[in-house]
RNA sequence: CGGAGUGUAGUAUAGUGGUAGUAUAAAUGCUUUGGGAGCAUUAGGUCCGAGUUCGAUUCUCGGCACUCCGACCA
């Protein structure tokens, strides 16, 4: 893409009403606009990177046979009510609205009903299980107080996943499918070697549930980690019987702050015996669904993967989820050679791949916005380097420069 | 929801009971071109409402918004 098609420019300025190290680099950056508190729009490039991750996390969930789907996001006040979560009381974080004809929805904000209402319908007996169907969707959550940029909004983009098995037997295989799928997708997005697997509070059907916590100081959870297994422990359940119980030694543990970027949960018949969601055995016998949960926040991860790779000058993307792998920089020069290597270059490498800084500016602002905006690769194209018939190509992350042929560029897509 | 604070141009900020200033971004022209260039010209602003006052951006009250600390995060 050419930087001149872009509306959005980047600020040398934090906007004053951010003090998120995410919210701060993504608006200067133009990825994101923040709307309200706790509520951002995401610009072209910001969305380049919502969908980078959604194409890692989609593959890897139909991997373990998921399948998509979309539910709706306003809610029928019914269903909730079989759960007994309409009432304000119960679930405070609800926005809800009327219908013109006096009726009310809510706009969801989990979607455990909605799926076990559906599956209600389709699933009569043993052939029809399991099902594994997921959506990447908008969720609304009235919270009294937003911060930390887009790790925790009013508004998120999520994917959630429900497990419909047979028996519980069934259930735990898949869930420790998605446990490793899970590790797959942190590993992908480039996060793995800070996401630990972190045994959180279970509920009713499980001792535990699963977090995934990335370690940052950005992060609202305390988190016990020993190093070597890369497993941690909530501090919610943090005490002598749960270390004991998962082999870990207490003198071994450290504090650390995460971010829950991920996390997986038993939920057993919690949901399927209000909606009576049962199914016939080989028998003819009933017997109730056992359910499961599975949520990866996109905004949140995004966020997250921005206060861990950041440095002084700006973002730094994986590659995996960087809205472009290279920036290509060129410097304004008399001569028209300068301007034909970039276009050729531009294309070689495809827009799909390139985000060409076409712009009429100075050498140093382009440095500056390239650094800012986060792309693991820089390729800069000037009068000094044609005449030495090499490529610039500098890395973002190490600030190491290379100078390579034009051949050895092909091979870096 | 409890506590604290802040609202001035697209952005970041200064200041004042009496014509609102700077930087940056923007527009035009000229010069310039390897780490956020220079000169000139132009355009652009006091969150909303009420009160006090001859006069309010400034003081008072209310509202709204935003930020921070805490609580909450199914």
């Amino acid at each position: 893409m050419r930087q001149s098609q872009l509306f959005t420019k980047t600020r040398r300025e934090a906007p004053s009403d951010e003090t998120a190290k995410n919210a701060q680099l993504l608006v200067r950056g133009g990825y994101i606009h923040k709307e309200m508190a706790g509520v951002y729009s995401y610009l072209p490039l910001g969305l380049k990177v919502i969908k980078k991750i959604e194409n890692i996390i989609r593959e890897e969930m139909n991997s373990i046979g998921g399948i998509e789907m979309k539910t709706s996001i306003l809610q029928n006040k019914e269903i909730w009510e079989k759960t007994n979560r309409w009432d304000d009381n119960v679930v405070d974080n609800w926005f809800k609205t009327k219908l013109k004809n006096g009726g009310e929805v809510g706009l969801s904000f989990t979607n455990e009903e909605a799926y076990s209402n559906i599956l209600k319908q389709y699933v009569n007996s043993y052939k029809d299980l399991p099902a594994y169907p997921y959506d990447f969707k908008e969720i609304f959550r009235n919270e009294v107080r937003s911060k930390s940029g887009i790790i925790r909004g009013r508004e998120f983009y999520w994917k959630a996943l429900y497990s419909f098995s047979k028996d519980e037997e069934e259930h735990n295989v898949f869930y420790e499918k998605a446990k490793i799928a899970y590790q797959k997708i942190f590993e992908r997005v480039g996060i793995g070697g800070s996401t630990y697997i972190t045994f959180s509070s279970g509920g009713t059907f499980s001792k535990f549930s699963h977090e995934f916590q990335t370690l940052t100081e950005a992060g609202e959870d305390i988190i016990y980690i020993d190093e070597k297994s890369k497993v941690a422990i909530n501090k919610e359940v943090f005490n002598d019987e749960v270390i004991e119980s998962l082999g870990l030694k207490k003198e071994k543990l450290v504090e650390k702050k995460g971010v829950e970027v991920g996390n997986i949960f038993t939920l057993g018949t919690k949901f399927s015996e209000p909606f009576n969601l049962k199914y016939k055995n080989e028998k003819g016998e009933d017997e109730m669904v056992f359910m499961g949960s599975y949520g990866i926040g996109l905004g949140r991860l995004m966020g997250t993967i921005v206060e861990l790779f950041a440095d002084d000058k700006g973002i730094v993307w994986p590659e995996a989820v960087a809205p472009f792998k290279f920036s290509l920089i060129e410097i304004a020069s008399e001569k028209p050679e300068v301007k034909e290597m970039a276009e050729k270059i531009y294309k070689k490498l495809g827009e799909a791949n390139v985000l060409y800084d076409d712009k009429d500016l100075r050498a140093g602002e382009k440095f500056a916005d390239a650094d800012l905006l986060g792309m693991p690769y820089q390729i800069i194209v000037s009068e000094k380097n044609i005449a030495s018939g090499k490529l610039e190509i500098k890395n973002r992350k190490t600030g190491e420069i290379k100078m390579i042929s034009e051949d050895e560029l092909q091979n870096l897509c």
